[in-house]
RNA sequence: GGCCGGGUGGCAGAGUGGUUAUGCAGAGGACUGCAACUCCUUGUACGCUGGUUCGAUUCCGGUCCCGGCCUCCA
């Protein structure tokens, strides 16, 4: 396989450190309010990633953390007037659910920030004796000038940032790009012991001691979003290397473009963003899924209703395909394969999916046809698309009103016997309304819900 | 001011130094009682401008425009 690597810039062999067992880590949410779809997009752009590597490998371990400690957090629990722990077992299990609904495997591990302070505090008493972070007025800051491959990641001159750029001034850092590893708490702020007094870890520290207590000092994938290059990943490795002696933090980088909504980026502060779940009330999870998928993951997406339609005539179409399909797995196809291992080329490997769609309705021969269903149903399976059967996708699981449908189809049925077309067609009209629409096939009449 | 992406047919979106994906939508046809599904046919687009080249959308330079980052952010 081949990825780009963020911190060569470069597209990149892969090779794991371990050739049975790839490490992947990928920063999770801040349970501080519903997700919205831009934080959908890296979770089912490495979801994909995810099910590829499980593909060509025999273990992956892949971490993604529960940043349940913040003061976003603690801003949302006082104005909903509810405690800490509400708002992000609340919000975890939200997300949980929105992210499920993508179709978005479970990682293999997801640990919270709140059940790694003990780590935490290690790693900045380690940093502290190394001299690459200092303690003052209750705040442990790292020190940015110690560490002289600083900016790596991000390629930010630090003698470049001049106007324009909001450079914070506090009166504890000796430098102002020197970055909070641990500040103090009152006593109406979430708090634990320290050596500096009781408080609470800063913004980048989580990542780092999380990655070192399920994955190691040295690690094959940390992924998340291009915004998080600059400060988040970049003080990561930062704080870890220091940490570790100079040893290498993660081998491979990847950042998944930004989400905009005509044109302009989605975020929380400028109020222009859709939750996953009022999304979920309009679309199919996997129309939204497919969605996020429609560009290379490297790309902008310019997320717009007319997308996510054609999304869902897009799957309409594959499960069309599908019916039939028996219950049995498939080969993945090598051409679609090729293309997501070249750096998950997803555009590219829909476009074989096409085809091989496009061959299973052609296909006479009904065996070769099944074999070929079980093939394109694998090979999507690797996208997380086409989990579901068509009868699933096109009837749903609602089944109160099945009866009455199937009552509908035999009158018409009767109907059309008789030559009685008008009655037959009004019969079409009025399941029409309902939203049910029918075709009629060789084998008798179908129906699917619009 | 510094750093980084990007501008492809009506829309979405890959890719490539020359045979110019793929899909959605549209048009015509086949099938059908009529439809739907499906099938067939149909679309020469790569911001502008120089240069390199036999040949550039693809490489190089310039230019215009859009977006992101520069300690809230996925």
């Amino acid at each position: 396989m081949i990825l780009y690597n963020s911190i060569t810039r470069k597209k990149e062999p892969f090779t794991p450190l371990d050739p049975k067992h790839v490490k992947m880590y990928v920063c999770g949410p801040t349970v501080y309010d519903r997700a919205h779809i831009g934080n959908a997009r890296p979770v089912v752009v490495f979801d994909v990633l995810f099910r590829m590597l499980k593909h060509l490998y025999d273990t992956v371990t892949y971490v993604r953390n529960i940043t349940d400690i913040d003061d976003k957090i603690m801003t949302a629990a006082a104005k909903k007037q509810v405690s800490i722990q509400h708002i992000t077992t609340e919000n975890t299990r939200f997300y949980n659910e929105d992210m499920t609904a993508l179709g978005a495997l479970p990682p293999t591990q997801t640990p919270k920030a709140t059940e790694h302070i003990q780590e935490m505090i290690q790693m900045i008493e380690d940093l502290i004796q190394k001299k690459f972070a200092y303690a003052k007025d209750g705040h442990v800051v790292f020190d940015v000038e110690r560490n002289n491959t600083y900016g790596k990641l991000s390629r930010l001159n630090l003698d470049d940032q001049i106007s324009g750029a909001r450079v914070e001034v506090a009166p504890y850092k000796k430098n102002p790009q020197d970055f909070v590893l641990w500040k103090p708490s009152d006593d109406t702020q979430p708090g634990w012991d320290s050596p500096w007094g009781r408080g609470r870890p800063g913004w980048h520290i989580e990542c780092s001691a999380m990655v070192k207590k399920h994955l190691g000092k040295t690690f094959d994938i940390h992924g998340g979003g291009i915004d998080l290059i600059f400060p988040h990943h970049e003080n990561e490795i930062a704080q870890s290397e220091c940490c570790h002696d100079g040893s290498p933090f993660a081998r491979y980088w990847m950042h998944n473009g930004h989400l905009i909504v005509n044109g302009e980026k989605m975020s929380k502060s400028l109020g222009n963003f859709f939750t996953v779940e009022e999304l979920r009330d309009t679309y199919a999870g996997e129309a939204i899924r497919l969605t996020l998928l429609s560009a290379h993951y490297r790309q902008p997406l310019d997320w717009r209703p007319e997308v996510v339609a054609q999304s869902t005539a897009i799957l309409d179409r594959f499960y069309t395909a599908l019916e039939g399909c028996p219950d049995a797995p498939g080969t993945v196809s090598d051409a679609f394969l090729n293309c997501l291992k070249d750096d998950l080329n997803v555009p590219e490997a829909l476009s074989q999916l096409h085809t091989m769609v496009s061959n299973i309705h052609k296909e006479k021969d009904l065996f070769q046809k099944q074999t070929l269903q079980r093939n394109c149903k694998a090979s999507a399976n690797l996208l997380g698309l086409l989990e579901s059967t068509a009868e699933n996708w096109f009837q749903g699981t609602e089944s109160d009103d099945v009866l009455w449908i199937e009552d509908m189809i035999e009158k018409r049925h009767q109907a059309k016997k008789n030559k009685d077309f008008k009655e037959a067609d009004t019969i079409r009209d009025k399941l029409r309304e309902k939203g049910i629409l029918l075709e009629d096939t060789s084998n008798g009449t179908t129906w699917k819900r619009k």
